[in-house]
DNA sequence: CTCGTTTGGTAAACTGTTTCAACACTTCGG
DNA sequence: CCGAAGTGTTGAAACAGTTTACCAAACGAG
């Protein structure tokens, strides 16, 4: 057995054998609890043990392993973000957005960021909260979800700290970070009744997603408020797709020959409607204006630039991981988070034609 | 001491207690090394125990803490996946592609995704290979890399598996998927030419990257075989972004009025060029035509639609996913892989308009 | 009937870190 | 001069698995 160790003293051992902690605390001649004290900052060790160790950690370019950190102080210091099981989901700039404030804030928080797909089987085999339970983090963050989606709910069964990201669901008790979309809903409608709208459509997706059914509602609001009928032919599933966002847009040109004003539940709906618009022959602003949802980067630079509004997002996903890491370290209070959002006017909107005027003036 | 279970019986504990390994050997009366080999297959063990095993490890929900699985193992089956640090790198459809692909396999493969921005500090630190040291990862995926990235070569002097993902750097032995760059702009050269075009402008960037070297190389080659002259008021930089795009083409037409196509070293720089073509009042395709390279999703759904060299970057990602996955089950062979590339023609293009008569018939 | 082999299983060591009880050694107040 | 308090360090247990050397029983062959 002695002989073991013997074989190694021959120098053509250069192998890149990790330095532990006890490699450490031998060649310091201490234990290695002291060494990890030092490492820890902990105040029971004198200055002058601490500043020796210290620089033989640096000398001999130890690092801990995490691996066994993490096994005996039980966090990670890994979060995972369930992305839905779309097929272009990580290039969706919506996403990208969020994933980058994420990210961002991750890094700053010492916290590393894991990618994860909720696809049906994943998701049916309660891999989300195995994730958590069998330690490959510390909690979760959710993207894109609806209120088809109950394997929310399984979260707050396994204790496993979990937030919705820029939506709300109330059927389970999860924390939320959200953007303002009724207000942003509200300016748009001012926005384009102001501009002497009438007959606006509405080109939504998901209303299984609650800040989907906001939107929709502060639309049927506003138009209600002003008096203006506004049946179920105006309002048409885009898929959030831009194809789906050009089938829509056809659906209600042809239901409306006379609409002059679109808008679209979020930018690539609103650039699939430009399309569908364009092809028709009509002219974007002239003729028909179209408002988007997101504010997406491209948004600015298709043509004509799209009138849109404006999702912090980046915010969003920034927040919603500082709260998951509050969460985590033990915050017993919900948390629904809301931040503001604003119109940004570009090109793609102008004054209504006045053809058939208005019924209402009000 | 023994006491210390007494307390537990009574019912007001049903406190998550995540299960052990132990645990299932105390109920099934075994070792714990039973109940491992047992999970693992082993042989060693009848089938009779097995099948009990399994069925009490069924009964009670267990799952291995896979801290303790990698901390014994070396293996920690997850991988990294480095984005440049550009603030919108996550949004980035074409970062997005590529992280789809390597996802989806991941997850095919048994294999977990960590994500990480390549900031300053963070390689001046070397964290990246602090990343595979400390036992975070089995392995990195380097996406949007440049010549300038000296730290490309520490992964190889650590030991750490890693691959370029698109891009290749001769300086530095790492592994590498890329697409077929130079056979892209080459398609895209030919088909320009033979629509007529002769006074084509290049919108590069990244000249610091291999790739944007091969397109700018194959550029040059094709017109110089043509006996056009080309000088370097022919070639901007566009610097991979869609204002960056709208500058290169305004330079690009302030120098040559008569230029007739703009060939864009990426899409969003061609959508950039659109843009400032149709600015300044140029139609696209009658009066400019303009070509892409990459072929994200939206190049489909602007106006007009984009003609583009696609990228398989799915399947990029996919393959450096499974690559990297066998370095790290030890394969020595470096690889160097290539992936087709082929044209998309769309409405961007169309026949040169026959103004002054290209100089060289040849 | 004994010896060698196979079979099924176990105890113990190992992965690398944290934490806690205990301990030796001052120092100080009474 | 003795007990208490404070300081610095350590051994051992804990985290939750995997692996290896070894062992007992069963079995077959000579």
């Amino acid at each position: 057995m002695a002989n073991l160790q013997e074989p190694r003293p021959d120098v053509s051992r250069p192998v890149n054998r990790v330095v532990s902690l006890r490699d450490v605390a031998k060649e310091a001649k201490v234990s290695a609890a002291t060494v990890s004290m030092v490492l820890n900052g902990n105040p029971r060790i004198s200055r002058a043990t601490a500043t020796r160790i210290q620089r033989l950690v640096e000398r001999m370019g130890y690092q801990p392993n995490r691996l066994a950190q993490s096994l005996s102080s039980k966090h990670t210091h890994v979060i995972a973000v369930m992305l839905p099981a779309l097929r272009h989901a990580f290039a969706d700039a919506y996403f990208g957005e969020i994933i980058s404030g994420i990210c961002d804030k991750a890094g700053k928080m010492g916290y590393k960021v894991m990618l994860e797909q909720a696809k049906p089987e994943f998701v049916k085999d309660k891999q989300h909260v195995r994730l958590y339970e069998r330690r490959f983090v510390d909690g979760v963050l959710c993207l894109g979800t609806n209120d088809r989606h109950r394997w929310l709910g399984d979260f707050a069964a396994a204790g496993c700290p979990a937030m919705l990201v820029d939506n709300a669901v109330d059927e389970f008790k999860v924390d939320s970070v959200v953007c303002d979309y009724a207000s942003g809903a509200e300016q748009v409608m001012n926005y384009l009744i102001q501009l002497g709208h009438r007959r606006i459509g509405l080109i939504t997706a998901g209303q299984d997603i609650k800040m989907a059914r906001r939107v929709r509602k502060a639309y049927e609001t506003q138009l209600h408020n002003l008096g203006v009928d506004c049946n179920d032919t105006c309002i048409v599933d885009g898929k959030f797709t831009e194809e789906g966002g050009a089938a829509a847009a056809s659906k209600l040109l042809d239901a409306h020959p006379d609409m002059t004003a679109i808008f679209a539940g979020n930018d690539k709906m609103a650039i699939g409607a430009m399309h569908e618009a364009v092809r028709r022959g009509l002219r974007v602003p002239a003729d028909l204006s179209v408002v988007g949802f997101d504010d997406l980067r491209h948004a600015a630079f298709i043509n004509p630039t799209l009138t849109t509004i404006h999702l912090p997002l980046y915010e969003v996903g920034s927040s919603a991981m500082e709260r998951l890491v509050e969460r985590i370290h033990g915050r017993p209070e919900p948390v629904k988070e809301v931040l503001p959002t604003h119109l940004i006017v570009r090109q793609s909107t102008a004054m209504a034609k006045t053809t058939t005027a208005a019924p209402g003036q009000n």
